[in-house]
RNA sequence: GCGCCAAUAGCUCAGUUGGAUAGAGCAACUGCCUUCUAAGCAGUAGGUCAGAGGUUCGAGACCUCUUUGGCGUACCA
């Protein structure tokens, strides 16, 4: 065994510390092995060894604990630990590296020069590609988020689910996948009438550009209006149904007006996710897909997956599933979410064959995917089982649930708009505007920063509280934090590229950066990579987020005690040039997993 | 009623998939700006991990029950 940490990583294209980790695994597992039939005088199997890391610096980089063995070899951890530590230091080929007895565990303190070495190559080669990895190499992968109604502009709700969408979507991306974002509009169905209804009515022909109000607010707002007409006039739910009838009849008048809206809401919307960074390879429309399901349920009845009430409904029986029954097709032969959900998923495999489809929902759709996921695999398609619903939790307000009737419901747009004045307004105090680039473009960009990691830090899966007052301050764990973090350490490489030229050839001597400080710096950059790519296994940014915020953390203590231009020697300035410019790249490369907008200066 | 999920510091969240003294941020209090951006750093205080049993050498994590809360169980989307 050739214990080359530095050939180990590159010939696997895999993270160093993972190298190194096995390493001492296998070498540790091998030599329990051994005691083991020097002691029981058989050969037997032995449990797996666990890999931890020690809760403090102090105790080294490797954990492995003892316990699971005392038993079988009839050795207490501790001594077990001594005898093991003992044995693998009498050997003559092992890996650079201290072992530490610490009770029941046999820890492993890493020779971090080596590594610091290693690591400095690859991140200054691989540049804004350092974390990417190939565990997702050769997958098509379709991911669905957003899925707007066009009867009102975006809100907080959708905020969450946007985030998630394109950061999961990045992720997968670094890992390797192919990867096709897809939007589906709900752009049909009562309530689209409802915003239609009342501009009939009450619009006088009002027009965003007449009004100045973005197109989607000014629908919206009619959305708003008909709820209160309906309050007034109890005929006007009725009318609302009419006018669907109307609009699946291809009405020419109705259809006009559902144009004309539904390019306005189109627009406004379009102009949110351009300012939030949001973007599409694909969108779908329920008005073009709302049919295409129907097709599907009347083959999946022909051949007996379904059954027919005596009224005409359409019905699959869910007793595999453990669930009651549901209704595919209405008894007037029209479709439901669900009729359309399968029209849809069968097109967009149709469109863009995937090996797998993420559809990035909230969790009170849990059991509509559960069941849709059935109907399609009833209906014979083999790749029902590649479907997954990133189910995410709600997010509700300080006060409660957010209500669009007592008008709780937080507006998108209004909200990067006040995140924007407050990093403005943060900009002035600090007298910074003339330090920074562009004062509206930097504050916008902090509003993006504060909001994506807000939303993405908290586990998906997990209902989370939106503290508005909590999102606009920029201390503590938070996006402007790790963006500061950013502009800090580019502010000083500037003043390193132009005060600093007669160091530019002193070379990089990683045994330099020994302080504990600078040791936890250098695993927690070559740990990056294995975060990418759990986080992209697991649909969890927030996994991301926590690693970000430990190595701005870290970075901002380090940075603080000790000085990096003004260290005693050139190498050492040189050394802790290199480290800072490894913290740097890593903190871009996450960034644009995360929506946090980079910012040199600020 | 049934199903799914959650409960960790005053508040918002982590907790390496069963291991070492349960950690951060906010809020509170205390230090540190003639020194690479104080949007910062360091420190103090704050815990019956909802409760009760059980499994295990070992449980915040796994099992059972209880309590509380959320979501779902539409010929709505």
């Amino acid at each position: 065994m050739v214990y080359c940490i530095v050939g180990i990583y590159t010939e696997r294209n895999d993270s160093m510390l993972k190298a190194v980790r096995e390493t001492w695994k296998t070498l540790i597992e091998e030599q329990l092995a051994l005691y083991a039939k020097s002691v029981l005088e058989v050969d037997i199997a032995l449990p797996p060894l666990a890999v931890q890391t020690p809760p403090k610096p102090e105790l080294g980089d490797l954990a492995f604990p003892l316990f699971a063995y005392a038993k079988t070899l009839r050795t207490a951890p501790p001594l077990l630990a001594q005898e093991l530590k003992n044995r693998i230091e009498a050997l003559s080929d092992r890996p650079r590296g201290e072992l530490l007895v610490a009770g029941p565990y046999l820890n492993v303190r890493i020779d971090m020069s080596d590594i610091a070495t290693a690591l400095q190559q690859k991140i200054a080669q691989d540049g804004q590609h350092y974390g990417t990895n190939s565990s997702m190499e050769g997958k098509r992968v379709t991911i669905e988020f957003s899925c707007p109604n066009t009867n009102k502009p975006l809100h907080l709700g959708h905020m969450r689910n946007d985030s998630l969408g394109e950061s999961v979507a990045a992720l997968l991306k670094a890992n390797g996948a192919t990867v096709r974002k897809v939007n589906l509009i709900n752009n049909r169905g009562v309530h689209i009438c409802k915003s239609m209804l009342a501009y009939q009515k009450f619009g006088n022909g009002e027009t965003p550009q007449s009004s100045n109000i973005k197109g989607d607010h000014l629908v919206g707002k009619y959305y708003v209006k008909f709820a209160q007409w309906a309050k007034e006039d109890p005929s006007a739910e009725e009318q609302a149904q009419q006018m669907l009838v109307k609009w699946e009849q291809g009405d020419a008048e109705t259809i006009a007006l559902w144009k004309l809206m539904n390019g306005w809401t189109l627009d406004g919307l379009a102009e949110s996710y351009t300012r939030m960074g949001i973007s599409f390879d694909a969108y779908y429309y329920e008005s073009e897909t709302y049919k295409f399901g129907k097709d599907e349920i009347l083959k999946g009845l022909e051949d007996g997956v379904f059954y027919r009430e005596e009224d005409g409904s359409v019905w699959v029986d869910l007793e595999a599933i453990k669930l009651d029954k549901k209704v595919l097709l209405r008894k007037d032969g029209t479709s439901l979410y669900m009729t359309q959900d399968v029209g849809t998923a069968i097109m967009r495999h149709k469109d863009w064959p995937f090996d797998s489809l993420i559809y990035v929902v909230a969790s009170e759709q849990q059991y509509h995917f559960r069941v849709l996921f059935h109907v399609l695999d009833l209906l014979g398609y083999r790749w029902a089982k590649d479907l997954h619903h990133l189910s995410y939790g709600m997010v509700n307000l300080p006060e409660g649930k957010m209500k669009s009737r007592e008008g709780t419901v937080v507006d998108a747009d209004e909200l990067v708009e006040t995140l924007t004045e407050l990093a403005r307004n943060e900009i002035r105090e600090k007298e910074r505007e003339e330090l920074v680039d562009d004062v509206d473009k930097t504050s916008h960009s902090i509003a993006l920063g504060a909001l994506n990691y807000y939303l993405l830090q908290v586990t998906p899966t997990k209902d989370m509280i939106f503290n508005p007052a909590e999102s606009i301050s920029f201390n503590g764990n938070t996006g402007p934090y790790l963006q500061y973090m950013g502009a800090r350490i580019s502010s000083m490489l500037r003043k390193f590229e132009s005060d600093h030229q007669h160091l530019h050839e002193t070379a990089f001597d990683s045994s330099l950066l020994s302080l504990s400080d600078e040791r936890e710096l250098i695993k927690q950059l070559a740990l990056y990579p294995e975060v990418v790519e759990k986080a992209g296994a697991e649909y969890d940014p927030s996994l991301l987020c926590s690693y970000l915020y430990d190595l701005s953390k870290l970075f901002s203590r380090w940075y603080h005690d000790n000085q990096v231009l003004k260290a005693a020697t050139p190498e050492l300035v040189r050394a802790r040039i290199e480290l800072s410019k490894m913290v740097l790249q890593v903190l871009v490369n996450a960034f644009g997993l995360i929506g946090v907008p980079f910012l040199a200066s600020m």
